[in-house]
DNA sequence: TAGATTGTTAATCGATTAACAATC
DNA sequence: TAGATTGTTAATCGATTAACAATC
């Protein structure tokens, strides 16, 4: 989607590493914490915690540094983590499953209200209490539950027409795990997880690595 | 890892971008294609896509474009596609069963030798055919069997442990899913899969989308 | 040959880092 | 108050885009 904020993507992609690492400094019980601190934390520059928070507001004291927990609950709220989003998962094959069954995404609020397939054997059984519906009601079952954001866990084959159906019936954002892009309307939030580029990626550091190892070598 | 290459990570994450499109133009058959029709698919410039495959080598013809079925096997070269390595799955919950039966995954030349579990009822088990041992004996199997890839699919509270024995065992690189980073010495490659990061970047892009729309109302 | 399109250099843009005055 | 550390501006760095000569 076309963004309007002035806010860059790198930054907001820091800013759920921000969020990770002052849950971890809270769970040990740290007050305060110093942007050299997170630095050596997080591994980014002091300068660049610093501008990033400071995008958002001043959150630091001069002369003291942050307090963790007030920071948590910043950041908590910058990232829109007080809100509860309705999903739906589509696709109830192992991937699915895992989405449906990590509890983590429901304490995150993002609740499912559904599960859809197109396999009559699932169809109507519950995976840790959502049940399972027909993919041909998907259109009707997220306009008329108001459902905010769909997962896609299908194959390939499938996640176009699958998105097409989401976005009729209304969802603000795409949670889209199939390896292939979807097209929909600009004003809907589309976030990738393709696997196979990591994996890819993987792939090309690892041939490098051997390289470099090699020429090391002699 | 630290790295010596010269090329930037930018461009080594557009590299299976440009594969995936690459495999779609060919099996639509398309014989030749140019930077300025890439460009039309990817959403790249079609400056960025001549300067990112002359990172590689000159790949196309002045006044033609480029060969779809050889620059695909070009870039699947230098991706490192043509090698087989072997991958052992550590976590055999669904995400690990996901991944285990994702048949993308061998068919890229990751070949799935063991699953790892704690779970006494899955052990001995099979999973696509592939067997599930004690997590007790992960290094062993790690150094015994040559394994080049270890796959993490435990929960936060196991995954330093485990990265630490795939380390010893003598893994090359490290596929990380469990919401929390691993430290491993500097010659391993990592490529972290933080589901959660994705999740509350979603979080944030809705909650910016809805301040927008509020905005445009008015 | 003329037209098309690459490969490559130079210009621009944006993101990161450095520096330091403000201030707790 | 003195020391520490932020918030913020300016400088640097790297990545993207534009331009065009080379050439198929």
């Amino acid at each position: 989607m076309e963004r309007f904020s002035s806010i860059s993507m790198a930054v907001v992609r820091r800013l759920p590493k921000y969020h990770r690492y002052l849950s971890e400094l809270k769970k040990n019980d740290v007050k305060r914490v110093s942007s050299q601190e997170l630095s050596r934390i997080t591994g980014f520059t002091a300068s660049q915690i610093r501008q990033d928070l400071n995008c958002f507001g001043g959150f630091g004291q001069q002369g003291y540094g942050y307090n963790v927990d007030d920071l948590h609950q910043q950041i908590s709220k910058i990232l829109g983590l007080d809100k509860v989003y309705k999903t739906v998962i589509v696709g109830a094959g192992n991937l699915g499953q895992a989405i449906v069954n990590y509890t983590f995404f429901e304490k995150s609020g993002f609740v499912p209200q559904a599960i859809f397939d197109v396999n009559p054997r699932l169809i109507g059984l519950k995976i840790n209490d959502i049940k399972v519906h027909d993919v041909e009601n998907l259109e009707s079952f997220v306009k008329d539950n108001g459902i905010d954001i769909g997962i896609i866990c299908t194959p390939k084959s499938q996640c176009q027409k699958v998105a097409e159906a989401l976005a009729k019936g209304g969802v603000q954002g795409i949670w889209n795990f199939a390896p292939s892009d979807v097209s929909v309307p600009d004003d809907i939030i589309v976030e990738n997880v393709h696997l196979s580029e990591s994996l890819f990626t993987i792939s090309y550091l690892l041939k490098e690595r051997e390289e470099v190892l090699k020429t090391k070598k002699y």
